[in-house]
DNA sequence: AAGACGAAAGTGGTTGA
DNA sequence: TCAACAACTTTCGTCTT
């Protein structure tokens, strides 16, 4: 069966695995978008994938904290039946492997399954998990984590991976999914970024227009329109120093008002995660510099 | 009454001496 | 290390629809 677009019944659409949206290459819709919204766990969606996805065995990654290679030294409840003798080997051994069980290790399973958590809670694709986990066992290795909570590392190792993959997700998606102030995990970010030397491109504001188009519920248009309208700026060098997050929600904004698809400032703000006024700011800066006005007018024209 | 607008003061982060 | 600075936020009063 092959999948039609909703709003230009298009078959031509396209698959975006690392950020996980289904895209209409006519119109540009999100005709599914599995990291938000519409409560689909993304691993039932495509049985191609799913079947792809599928592994036999252990695969070596790296969100096991010893890459699913180690094995642990039982506790008590094993020790039933055993001779006196083998209780202490049993001891011994246990003593042992705790010594040998460096800090490292220990840390990286509970941090990892905080990252899973995590990762989890914000619907990341796997790949995301997998590079915040590869950014946190480096960090881990390098002595990083010491003097800071495990539970910032993890998030700030998972807004680079993030933003690596453009995927972007913001500091406060981040904050609220590991419960560590937005502050901090930027502290952190920049940290472990300038520390591994992970080049991180500034994000482009485009990325973060479908999904909150899609949490607005704005037509495909709209979308276009706005990722047009940034473009625009961009070339009239409106963006650079900005938040990436005001830039897209202003550009929404006035798309969705050329459209007649019209969501208050308020609206835009809360999905975008920043203030009304920084919509204001942009929306005038947008209309002073992109002429924009004409169209504006020739709407309001039209209503009346 | 709700939304849009803008001024003023505050916050956290960057930069340059 | 500190002060200046830009971007953004919070708050609040006023105007518009």
């Amino acid at each position: 069966m092959v999948k039609k677009c909703p709003e230009c019944s298009s078959e031509n659409l396209f698959y975006n695995k690392e950020k996980g949206e289904v895209i209409c290459k006519e119109c540009g819709l999100v005709v599914e978008e599995k990291m938000i919204d519409f409560g689909q766990d993304w691993r039932e969606f495509d049985p191609e994938s799913a079947e792809k996805r599928r592994r036999t065995g252990a695969p070596i990654t790296y969100t096991q904290y010893d890459q699913g290679l180690g094995t642990e030294v039982g506790r008590k409840a094993d020790l039933y039946g055993l001779e006196k003798r083998s209780k202490n080997k049993f001891f011994r051994l246990r003593k042992w492997q705790y010594r040998i069980s460096t800090a490292i290790e220990r840390n990286l399973k509970l941090a990892l399954a905080e990252l899973k958590r995590v990762s989890s809670y914000l619907k990341l694709p796997k790949s995301v998990e997998e590079e915040a986990a590869r950014i946190y066992t480096l960090a881990v290795q390098r002595g990083l984590v010491r003097g800071r909570s495990m539970e910032s590392v993890v998030a700030g190792a998972l807004y680079a991976a993030c933003r690596r993959h453009e995927v972007p997700r913001t500091l406060e998606e981040l904050s609220e999914a590991s419960g560590i102030e937005k502050k901090e995990v930027g502290r952190t970010y920049r940290f472990i970024t300038r520390e591994l030397n992970i080049t991180i491109l500034p994000s482009n504001p485009g990325d973060y227009i479908p999904r909150f188009a899609s949490s607005l519920r704005l037509s495909a248009k709209t979308q276009s329109k706005a990722v047009e309208i940034i473009e625009m700026s961009q070339k009239a060098e409106l963006t650079s120093g900005r938040g990436p997050t005001g830039i897209a929600s202003a550009a929404l904004y006035v798309a969705a008002l050329i459209n007649g698809e019209k969501r208050t400032q308020r609206e835009v703000a809360d999905v975008a995660g920043v203030t009304e006024v920084t919509i204001r700011n942009r929306y005038k800066e947008l209309l002073d510099k992109l002429s924009l006005e004409k169209e504006i007018k020739k709407l309001k024209k039209k209503i009346k």
